[in-house]
DNA sequence: AGGTTGACCGGTT
DNA sequence: AAACCGGCCAACC
């Protein structure tokens, strides 16, 4: 299995109403430099994906997405009970995704 | 075929 | 404390 779908599932992986950073994913995927690729993944994800690509966010506890994404990422995550803000920071230790 | 560009991160200056 | 640097992968010129 390639990088991808090793990344897709650990994504699904994610628990409901739990975020986790591009970092942890790539690591869990088995490569732990490759965050940046885990968003380049994630960016190209099909419209109609049932992947939670909403739980990824950045190692400050911001989402990385702007615009017209953000807002629907905000929206996702407060929908399942994450405080989640534009600019206020998520605390990774209360909502993260524990090892 | 080779260069560029990203939803990034950790370690090292 | 802030800037820098190298990695790693896929997609698109």
């Amino acid at each position: 299995m390639g990088f991808a779908q090793r990344v897709y599932q650990v994504v699904a992986a994610i628990p409901y109403g739990r975020v986790t950073t591009y970092g942890q994913v790539a690591r869990l995927a088995g490569s732990p430099r490759a965050a940046r690729q885990v968003g380049g993944l994630l960016c190209r994800l099909p419209e109609g994906s049932r992947l939670p690509w909403h739980r990824v966010i950045n190692r400050f506890g911001l989402c990385s997405l702007q615009g017209e994404d953000l807002q629907r990422q905000l929206a996702l995550l407060q929908a399942e009970g994450v405080p989640a803000a534009a600019d206020c920071p998520l605390d990774l230790a209360r909502y993260g995704w524990p090892d």
